[in-house]
DNA sequence: CGTTAGCCCTGCTGGC
DNA sequence: TGCCAGCAGGGCTAAC
């Protein structure tokens, strides 16, 4: 239960501080559940929370009277001698408090296209949502949301390369085969992040501070001037769409 | 309609 | 405790 809510940087938060703080007071989290990137937290009373952690958010569940860091936008006091540390260095993420009706609306309204861990994602609906963008390039692709939901850069960095397929191939130059492959790769390499606890190459941490463990089974990401681990060539790296980008160009053609 | 560059912000790294 | 450009896991907006 939110006994009440300190806020230390209130510029990422809706509605504003005072309103924000009344609102969360004496409320319970029913459930935390996942969409795209986007966590929500089901509270009592029909309202729901919004957080969006970005690149360096985190949530830290500490003991009552923990010191907050430099970064720390804001603190829930809760029952039981507990506090929920919201940290953001970059000051990126935000949190959003909604209820329920308005929660729907504005969750549709983010267009998320299907989550690839969920059942029903089959290669062919994996195919279907590229194949609406022909001329699109693969990797660009699958980093937008509104295509497939969830996938980020390490992640789809390392998809690509598990299925052997350059990041600039066009989807209308990849066969069924290529994508069939991707599916396998992007659904493997998601469940085994999650199964490893998530990808600490920088700032992330669980809700206990902890890392992840997954950074070890990363194959390109991080590793260039490296050697390919399936084939001993040089890893490179590249710049797509602004986002770095490591590849095999042994293992990855252009073709 | 689609794609791309710039931007939000702070901290760290590597080259000089 | 040297300085500074460039880069970092995301995604919105404006411009073309």
């Amino acid at each position: 239960m939110v006994k009440e809510v300190v806020v230390r940087f209130g510029d990422r938060l809706q509605p504003s501080p005072a309103r924000f703080k009344r609102l969360m007071r004496g409320r319970t989290v029913i459930s935390v559940e996942r969409r795209a990137k986007l966590l929500r937290l089901r509270l009592s009373g029909g309202w729901n929370l919004f957080v969006h952690l970005k690149m360096t958010g985190r949530l830290l569940l500490k003991r009552s009277g923990s010191i907050p860091t430099k970064h720390t936008h804001l603190v829930f006091r809760l029952s039981g001698r507990r506090e929920l540390h919201w940290e953001d260095v970059r000051k990126f993420g935000y949190m959003k408090a909604l209820p329920d009706a308005q929660a729907e609306t504005w969750l549709a309204g983010q267009d998320f296209g299907p989550e690839p861990l969920r059942t029903g994602f089959t290669w062919r609906s994996f195919a279907m949502c590229l194949r609406n963008h022909p001329k699109a390039q693969i990797k660009p692709l699958l980093l937008r949301q509104d295509c497939i939901a969830g996938i980020g850069n390490i992640y789809a960095t390392e998809a690509l390369w598990s299925a052997r397929i350059h990041p600039l191939r066009r989807v209308e130059r990849l066969s069924d085969k290529d994508l069939r492959r991707l599916h396998r790769a992007v659904t493997s390499v998601l469940r085994r992040a999650v199964k490893a606890g998530g990808t600490s190459a920088d700032d992330y941490l669980d809700i206990f501070g902890e890392e992840g463990g997954f950074v070890p089974q990363l194959k390109v990401y991080g590793r260039e001037g490296r050697k390919c681990r399936r084939c001993r060539g040089l890893l490179r790296k590249m710049r797509i769409g602004g986002r770095g980008t490591v590849i095999c160009p042994t293992c990855q053609k252009k073709g």
